[in-house]
DNA sequence: TGAGTTTACGAAAACGATTAAGTAAACACC
DNA sequence: GGTGTTTACTTAATCGTTTTCGTAAACTCA
């Protein structure tokens, strides 16, 4: 509201020095600054972000690109819990969060005219339906500072939830609880399903563990729907497993219908484990035996490293970080 | 990265007249407008976000208020269907999305401070904790052009929820279903609570049903553990309701866990429904009786209205749109 | 005291767009 | 053909900052 030239007009000093003033130049006396400040404050200054944005081609904006389909992204409570926590470190450092999409009013762009466009100091790809989309790609591929969560890029930076540790921990302790034939009902083919399928099937091999090929079905991220559908695959197998290893805990709750309604209990009869750790995991009776993934420290991690790319002015940073994952021991796993 | 002035070079004209021809402005000759524009594709011109901003004094932003806390907000599917279409629609209208908070970076700014640091061309309030919080009262009386959803300012637009028409379907039908003794655990007390609260009582009463005092409890939205006391309460009473509302679809998890553990069966034993709609509902069995509320249309009509709002200049524009619920008829209540 | 250095500030250009005002050419019309 | 009106452009100012460069005053020191 009030601006630069008014607090210059206010304290007799000319605009550059309230600005370099405001900035901490060194070149400013230390009273002359003092006053600048005091008037600042008092007339309720804030700096054009615009202005600010033009000249030093620093928006303080950081884009964040989120799948466009409705039915993961943010309904999906690993999502949200992510988007938040990224928000508010982001803030935090100074930059605010915009959602980056195509087809922003009649013109449609591409998510990097978007970044463009808006000027976005840097992107953190958050999750999309489809990482080798050439849109995407050629984002990964630009010279704007670059963040994913749960994917690598060549040269970038990259937070990963540490599936296959979460995993391993996982099956060790189904097996610790003396369960032999363990059936994995995996998510749909993606980056995160494959590190979760790899390391079920080395640690299976590590401990010894023939799983039959007819244990290992394809299911779907939070798809209720697609996980009923496996359950009732497995339980109708000759052979049935004594546990079952859902791809998501939202997705379980298609198969724990399909249990009950098998007139079976769980842990009793048969057992089960989640995956993600979200509030609704912990709310189910028995309690879910789960993997928590720590969604606050994704979140920040990325924020705080897409903001060190940001200021250090290196576009390709390719840091690594893995956030370890958590096993939560609930109720839905029998000794047997 | 092309500029207006790259783009003029190339075409052999004057900036201006490369803008007027972008614009669509009429003193500019057709032929003149083909080449600029062809020009400017062909170039990967986008606009500055930023220097148009700073000379239009239109950012092309609309700030979002979320709640801060953490156990609510973005986490409720509710909310995250809203901010999706939300965005959606606002992105429709050429508006790009960003999260407004307080004390962004090291300065601590108040929401409106936020707003006007982003020049948000308008703002939407999707929730906050506090609805009477000086911060957001600023925010209200100040003059850039809001909506808020599920709330009503003075003089401001709003989209509004039929939470009353929503409550008094689902009691009319727990009522035409044969329950008498129906118990409502109601959300912590927000204006959405006064609603329904209010909807209950006076549609019962419409009803001829004397609810005794008992039947009515504070519980809280979105927390599983309120509604599972408040369930342990009603349980324990001499007599018995035949049926439970709850504040909402996630919340009654709570309730259904403290039903079960009693050793209860729904519906034989006693009938439930829930509030909202989400995808969980419909996931349980047996299927959720709730009541949905339309959050791809709360989220799209709010945008729809503060662009009208931007784009009419009127800052002030107390239009009120309430969007109905729906009842959705699960498995949950029994005829008796 | 005078030359060199430091300190504290100001003048002005620039970022990339928009837009009011000005102007030259083309056209209309009797 | 002169006058008036369109048409199609250009010039230049402007939005609110930042930043380079310049400079006057103050200080240092032999």
């Amino acid at each position: 509201m009030a601006t630069i030239k008014e607090i210059a007009l206010a304290c007799g000093v000319s605009a550059a020095t309230v600005s370099k003033a405001l900035n901490n130049a060194s070149d400013v006396g230390a009273d002359t600054a003092q006053r600048v400040r005091n008037a600042a404050r008092s007339m309720g200054y804030f700096p054009n972000a615009a202005a600010r944005a033009l000249k030093t081609n620093r928006s303080h904006n950081i884009g964040l690109l989120f799948a466009d389909a409705t039915n993961s992204g943010l309904a999906h409570e690993f999502f949200s819990l992510v988007l938040n926590s990224l928000k508010e470190e982001a803030e935090r450092h100074g930059y605010d969060v915009t959602f980056i999409s195509r087809d922003i009013g009649l013109t449609n762009m591409s998510y990097l005219e978007h970044c463009r466009y808006r000027r976005c100091d840097g992107v953190v790809i958050a999750t999309v339906l489809d990482w080798t989309d050439p849109q995407v790609t050629e984002l990964a591929q630009s010279d704007i500072p670059l963040v994913a969560i749960d994917y690598v890029f060549d040269n970038r930076g990259s937070v990963l939830s540490d599936n296959v540790q979460g995993m391993r921990d996982l099956v060790k302790y189904v097996y610790s609880m003396g369960h032999r034939k363990i059936a994995f009902i995996h998510g749909d083919r993606t980056a995160v399903t494959k590190m979760r399928l790899a390391s079920f099937h080395r640690t299976c091999d590590e401990l010894g563990l023939k799983i039959p090929d007819e244990y290992v079905i394809e299911g779907a991220f939070h798809e209720p729907s697609a996980s009923a559908r496996a359950t009732r695959e497995l339980l109708s197998l000759p052979e049935r497993p004594t546990c079952i290893l859902y791809p998501d805990d939202y997705s379980f709750l298609g198969g724990m219908n399909e249990i009950e309604s098998a007139g079976l209990s769980i842990p009793d009869d048969i057992s089960v484990c989640g995956f993600d750790g979200i509030h609704l995991s912990q709310v189910l009776r028995p309690r879910l035996t789960t993997v928590r993934q720590k969604t606050e420290q994704l979140g920040s991690e990325a924020s705080a490293m897409l903001a060190e790319a940001i200021e250090s002015g290196k576009t390709f940073l390719p840091h690594r970080i893995v956030v370890p994952c958590e096993l939560i021991v609930g109720e839905s796993v029998k000794r047997i």
